[in-house]
DNA sequence: CTGAAAGCGCTTACAG
DNA sequence: CTGAAAGCGCTTACAG
């Protein structure tokens, strides 16, 4: 058996690629993982996964601790980091993926979708669709800027239709079937709304959960809309209407577009794995 | 920047700890990473995750890239591997922690729960229930040597009363809210039974939908019964009568056996990190 | 084409 | 206590 640790310092060559998510909690980060694995699994190449939990401090632990293994590149979601980070990602020298977000100029490529535009394509769509009357249900933006994106095109496409949100319910803290159940009810309890865009499928699938549980009929009473298109909302008595997130070819393009290629391109390099609204029958 | 590469080979300390786990798809496997990362975040040591697709083939490939770092331990899922993985999980000195279950001889630590007592705890509960015409829906045993040792628990219960199951339906593929949505539909249709036992909580939500959707009621006319206690479980309109397996505890407590202990135990060492029947409103 | 030597960037044990 | 040297196990460039 080789002794890789000595065969990469001979060879100043690791073959390591360092990945930095989150979360492994929301499912979209090991669908990226996934991704990520299948395009790896034929090369001579092995990720090495990182999870920040949602902290940018321990994020900037992980990625210095990354560095100093030489990995051929970083793989990191989103945009957001501490200045020393950005410092550490901008002078390694190394290549550098932004994963799932392309609303911003990236240090070396993005791969990923425009949340804005999906937001701005949900409201639209909600729109032609009839609805008026909109609510939100979200959760904590602070650590979720895409959602926050999202939510800005949604008002952007609201506004163009001369209309915004009548109502909000926003969790505490990140996503999840809890959170979006509970921030329903209150958001039912305080106001008559007609449709509910949620920040994420999680949050619309504790909504159609509340509307099971209390007989709300959906969408006639309450119309629910989520982002993703997670397995999950597919199941669901009623095919959950929401945008389709291709997080796998995320993962996927991330590795296309490092593997081989050592040196960065000259200009920032972005690449849209695109989004798509699926109709379902809650919205 | 220091370089660990050099690092590690001079004091001939990796400080990896090499995790191999079959997806990052089934929510349980997350979460046992987490455990792990959540206690290796306060040390100096780092993950090095490995997904093997439920390919004992690839697995073993995997386990081979691992051990040429040298890492200070392998994490690996479940007792089921090649000839040649054993081998080399047997022979190369470091620690090995093989995690979820403990219903076999591990090769130096076993950290999980044992899952042929959680399936005969789940046929034991039902039967003291009332229960007596049982249905089981499944999936694929062949990647999920687990599932299996649940089901022959719960038979072994359902034998003791003298009774055992009137109908099963198995999905061909892996655990999923399709797949049990799907083969609860079947069993449905082919036969009458009061309670369907499920291969895991996906399965069993998958089945509730169903019910959702034909307007079966719960538990009256068909009670279900899962097993992991996930999130999604406990906000279903009705919270989801399921047995609680600890997955965060068992990455914990794997790192735990192996931090600062180079050396094996002498004889194997089995950790329980136990389960409990959560009674639910499904069931 | 083959084989011995140099060197990768550190840690460690040891001479001063 | 300090600092130069040896050595970790490979790869690579080069002498023969």
């Amino acid at each position: 058996m080789p002794n890789r640790i000595a065969g990469s310092l001979a060879s100043l060559e690791s073959h390591l690629v360092g990945v930095v998510v989150p979360s492994l909690s929301n499912i979209v980060f090991p669908e990226v993982l996934h991704g990520i694995n299948s395009r790896l699994k034929s090369s001579n190449y092995q990720s090495v996964i990182s999870i920040s939990d949602y902290d940018l401090e321990h994020e900037e632990v992980l990625v210095r601790g990354l560095l100093s293994w030489k990995p051929a590149a970083i793989l990191i979601a989103g945009f957001d980091h501490t200045p020393a980070t950005s410092r550490m990602l901008d002078q390694c020298g190394v290549r550098v993926v932004e994963m799932m977000d392309i609303d911003s100029v990236p240090i070396d490529t993005a791969v990923g979708m425009s949340h804005r535009r999906a937001g701005y394509a949900t409201g639209q769509h909600l729109i032609e669709r009839g609805y008026r009357r909109f609510g939100y249900v979200g959760h904590n933006w602070t650590a979720d800027r895409r959602a926050k994106l999202r939510y800005d095109g949604c008002c952007e496409a609201l506004s163009n239709a001369g209309i915004s949100f009548v109502a909000h319910a926003i969790a505490e803290g990140p996503s999840s079937v809890a959170n979006g159940r509970a921030q329903t009810a209150r958001l039912c309890d305080a106001s008559a709304v007609d449709v509910v865009v949620y920040s994420n499928d999680d949050m619309a699938v504790g909504g159609v959960f509340h509307c099971l549980s209390t007989g709300i009929s959906i969408p006639d009473q309450l119309a629910i809309f989520g982002f993703n298109g997670l397995d999950i909302g597919r199941e669901l008595p009623r095919p959950l209407s929401t945008v389709r997130s291709n997080r796998f070819l995320i993962g996927e393009k991330a590795i296309d577009a490092i593997l081989g290629r050592p040196d960065r391109p000259i200009t920032p390099n972005i690449i849209d794995t695109g989004f798509e609204v699926f109709v379902g029958a809650t919205a």
